[in-house]
RNA sequence: GCCGGAGUGGCGGAAUGGCAGACGCAGGGGACUCAAAAUCCCCCAUCCUACGGGAUAUGAGGGUUCGACUCCCUCCUCCGGCACCA
């Protein structure tokens, strides 16, 4: 290594120093600055700073939104790229009682560690707009935000089926409950009802669903989000009961089988169950009920076991037909879809046939299955049977002609009914938003007025609930918990807290206008930025995430607070990043710096010499194969590592990390820095000249095609093949015997979103005067795209038998021409005439005999 | 079970109706060097070859087409999501 070689550790640190002191990339936010230019918002799915630190995975969509922001400013464009920190959440609270620190400390440290590791990527982001969920200059405003969904109606409280745990002394999301236990630590969890806040996202179902049309997202995403939301079409079916004068309401998607319903079934909890069970069945339904109630309904909706249920002793009238039917309960019915209570329908429904079959309920099949059919419920369509009026009819027409009947008749009405519920909005912890909720002592809830904000978190010496289960922010001293309203009442603070999607669900909406201490965001701003162009981030927020987003932008659009429906106009989602894990036969890990890896594919442990075998995993502790960027810095530089990001492969799919591909892309930047800088004297590089540049026609040429396709590439997010034709580029300009400073010149600025730090360096030493992060985006010239000759491929029956150079504009007779006069093809036709000769001017001619 | 996505050299991948394997990694050979590293040049899917070339090959099988990795049908494998939602 001679002195004057490619250093990344020490340009790196300087040119971030540069940036960060000219305020390199900060945002416009005056209006006359912004007036003028194309925005383009992009934006990064914000991290949650866990204790960890980064890994190599974050930095694949943070390096992908980068290179499109610095494209884009060179562009022209305003563009908006802010980095925050989705800052509550459980693992710092166990972190500060485990280390007996404040939440806010724990907090604080990981956010110090998580930027300095972005940082030191380089990222162009406008850390003047950093925002962090925790803080009350934030916070305040999520509270205003829930104060106006209860404005709306949208918030209120409900007793609730909830996961409680009591080891943690808390209530669990679905997703940390799985077998009935807490993932994380296996402490059993039970269903427990509470007074929880609720969010009625079900009012915006319909809305959430329509407007997955306005977006630009990956199908995938879309239909996972159609699922959640769950809309079917049916109907709302009264049956009277028989001998009493109540009725009961089901929901049905098939109302076209009524005549085939031969049973009932309410869920456990349904409110009519104790009522009318008779005295027979009393002791036999109330085990049953019990039992189910208290298994979580991750427990009860396994689809494999066996069905289950009791008969209550009451019976039903089928409206249709008068027929008494006998009323069952079973956890297959749920409480919380539809009404709770089933029409059975065992013919067409195949969890309705199983029940049957397992109690002996009859069967009546009302849709003719096909001769050949040989299945049990048959589900396919087919004329109407055992249905009197309905007979004859198919499915679509009988569902029509029923529903029609049953609303003549007021027995029934058409429905559409969601899956979705209602979001389940308190937490029994503390590291979350204080609600800007009071109980008053009369017993009404309370919003406090706006001007009340922040409701900050007060301070407690336990963040664990009270020994009588009330969440840690009753552990607060009365000077917090006690407030006196402005009529004078005397309330208490509501003490649960809100989960840690409220803050991530209006973020890029503070991003707009950060430091506001009026208001959560200015009209203008919001007016001048919204939507956001590009949204990046893990397919793990596919449902969730997104679509809590998407009900509060709804709801702050019909308070006129946004102008747009859709936050997110266009979403991508990174592939994971994975990475090489090696274990030998009794299942330890062991670390990549334990183990040899021979050409043979062979993989032995250092110590041992044992055999290993090797796998391609998702990265984690216990795995030892978490790959730190830090490390990855510290050998190769951040422009190796952001490239490497970009290079791996398509930024849509999951792939592995390997540390032999950073060597080759930090060989490539290598070899750009040679072209500029002469490594043995640290002058420039004598091959550059002053001459124009199409005095190396060639390269020339190179260039602009390079031009092109980093350009289309880069936009499409197709970066990895954007670098292979940079790469292609730097191949022949090492080659090239002179190198005109304008083609080095050109270059360095398509290389600059990469590797923006080595071409700072070079576009210094090359004295091209400001910094390269502000110089202009290339423009291809589309003449020098092409080239004069092209080959062409000849085909003989679609087999390429040779290749031409032939004028670019040649028109299908002269290639004709040329093809068959080809020897080779002459010697292939052996005389016999053509068939059929398809010219495609340009590409090739394919001759068939 | 249902709904998505994907299967291409030793490895990551490229080509979305027109030259399969761009670019990179790994590997082989050579130049430079006292030597090594670095660098530069060449080779590198498989099989056959009289060294001109030929045959085979994109998970498997079929189809459409002058021509299919690409479009259609059937199947296999892997990954992700949902899963008694009436």
């Amino acid at each position: 290594m001679t002195d004057h070689s490619y250093d990344p550790a020490t340009i790196e640190p300087k040119w971030q120093r540069v940036w960060q002191e000219r305020k390199t990339f900060r945002t416009p936010n005056q209006p006359a600055e912004l007036a003028g230019r194309p925005k383009f918002y992009i934006l990064d799915m914000f991290p949650y700073p866990s204790g960890a630190g980064l890994h190599v995975g974050h930095p694949e969509g943070y390096t992908a939104t980068d290179v499109i922001a610095r494209m884009k400013r060179m562009q022209g464009f305003n563009v908006l790229h802010p980095m925050g920190w989705d800052a509550f959440g459980l693992p710092a609270e166990r972190a500060a009682v485990r280390e007996s620190l404040h939440p806010a400390e724990i907090t604080a440290r990981n956010v110090d560690t998580f930027r300095r590791q972005i940082q030191r990527l380089g990222f162009s982001y406008d850390w003047d707009r950093e925002i962090n969920t925790s803080s009350p200059d934030y916070y305040r405003w999520t509270q205003w935000i829930f104060l106006k969904l209860h404005e709306r109606g949208l918030a209120y409280m409900a007793d609730v089926p909830v996961n409680w745990c009591p080891a943690l002394g808390t209530v669990l999301a679905n997703e940390e409950v799985k077998d009935g236990v807490y993932v994380e630590t296996g402490d059993p969890v039970e269903r427990r009802l509470m007074r929880q806040w609720m969010l009625r996202i079900t009012a915006y179902a319909e809305r959430l669903l329509d407007d997955l049309e306005l977006v630009d997202w990956p199908e995938s995403v879309k239909e996972m989000q159609r699922n959640w939301i769950g809309r079917s079409e049916g109907a709302d079916v009264v049956f009277r009961l028989d001998g009493r004068d109540e009725t009961f309401t089901v929901f049905t998607t098939r109302p076209d089988t009524l005549f085939g319903a031969t049973y009932c079934v309410l869920a456990p909890e349904h409110p009519l169950v104790e009522a009318i069970t008779t005295d027979a069945q009393r002791d036999q339904v109330r085990r049953y009920v019990t039992e189910a109630i208290g298994t979580t309904e991750v427990a009860r909706s396994d689809a494999a076991k066996d069905k289950t249920g009791v008969f209550t002793g009451a019976h039903a009238v089928n409206p249709v037909n008068g027929e008494r039917i006998p009323i069952w309960i079973a956890d297959y019915v749920l409480m919380s879809y539809g009404t709770g209570a089933i029409m059975a329908v065992p013919g067409q429904d195949q969890r309705d046939w199983d029940f049957a079959v397992a109690f002996g309920l009859p069967i009546i099949r009302t849709v003719e299955p096909p001769p050949d059919f040989d299945g049990q419920a048959y589900l396919g369509d087919g004329p109407a049977i055992n249905s009197s009026f309905l007979d004859g009819l198919t499915i679509e027409d009988a569902k029509r002609r029923i529903i029609d009947w049953l609303e003549e008749r007021q027995l029934g009405r058409r429905k559409v009914q969601y899956k979705l519920r209602d979001w389940l909005f308190s937490r029994q912890r503390y590291w979350g938003e204080p609600f800007p909720i009071v109980h008053a002592d009369d017993g009404t809830v309370v919003p406090l007025p706006e001007d009340w904000l922040p409701v900050g978190l007060p301070a407690i010496d336990e963040y664990r609930p009270t020994e009588d289960g009330r969440p840690p922010l009753a552990r607060a001293g009365d000077d917090w918990l006690r407030v006196t309203l402005p009529d004078g009442r005397a309330a208490t603070r509501e003490t649960n807290t809100m989960p840690q999607w409220a803050g991530s669900c209006w973020y890029y909406l503070r991003f707009l206008d950060p430091n506001n201490q009026r208001e959560a965001w200015s009209a203008e701003a919001e007016r001048y930025w919204m939507p956001v162009d590009l949204y990046v981030g893990g397919v793990e927020h596919a449902v969730l995430h997104l679509l809590y987003a998407r009900f509060w932008h709804k709801v702050l659009y019909d308070c006129g607070l946004v102008h747009t429906v859709e936050p997110f106009q266009r979403l991508f989602n990174q592939g994971m990043v994975l990475a090489y894990s090696y274990r030998d036969a009794r299942g330890r890990y062991y670390h990549p710096s334990e183990v040899e890896e021979y050409e043979d594919g062979r993989v032995l442990a250092v110590a041992t010499g044992e055999a290993l075998t090797s796998q391609v995993e998702k990265m984690s502790k216990s795995k030892l194969n978490v790959v730190n960027p830090d490390e990855v810095i510290d050998r190769y530089g951040a422009d190796a590592m952001r490239l490497y990001e970009m290079f791996m492969g398509p930024l849509e799919v999951q792939k592995p990390w390997q540390m032999k591909g950073v060597e080759g892309v930090n060989r490539f930047l290598q070899r750009v820095w040679r072209l500029v800088v002469d490594e043995r004297s640290g002058e420039l590089n004598l091959k550059l000249t002053d001459a124009p540049a199409g005095s190396e026609p060639e390269l020339e040429r190179a260039l602009h095609k390079t031009v092109q396709k980093v350009t289309e590439d880069t936009a499409t997010l197709r970066m990895n093949t954007a670098i292979a034709q940079m790469m292609i580029f730097v191949n022949q300009a090492t080659a090239s015997a002179t190198l005109p400073r304008d083609i080095t010149t050109t270059f360095l600025r398509l290389l600059s979103p990469y590797a923006p730090h080595i071409c700072e360096e070079l576009w210094q030493r090359l004295d091209e005067g400001d910094l390269i992060a502000h110089a202009r985006w290339p423009i291809h010239n589309e003449a020098l795209c092409l080239d004069d000759m092209v080959p062409i491929v000849i085909q003989v029956n679609g087999k390429k038998r040779d290749e031409l150079q032939v004028p670019k504009d040649a028109d299908n007779a002269t290639l004709e021409r040329l093809a068959l006069s080809s020897e080779r093809v002459a010697k292939l036709l052996e005389g016999r005439a053509p068939r059929r000769v398809i010219v495609v001017a340009g590409r090739l001619v394919n001759i068939v005999v």
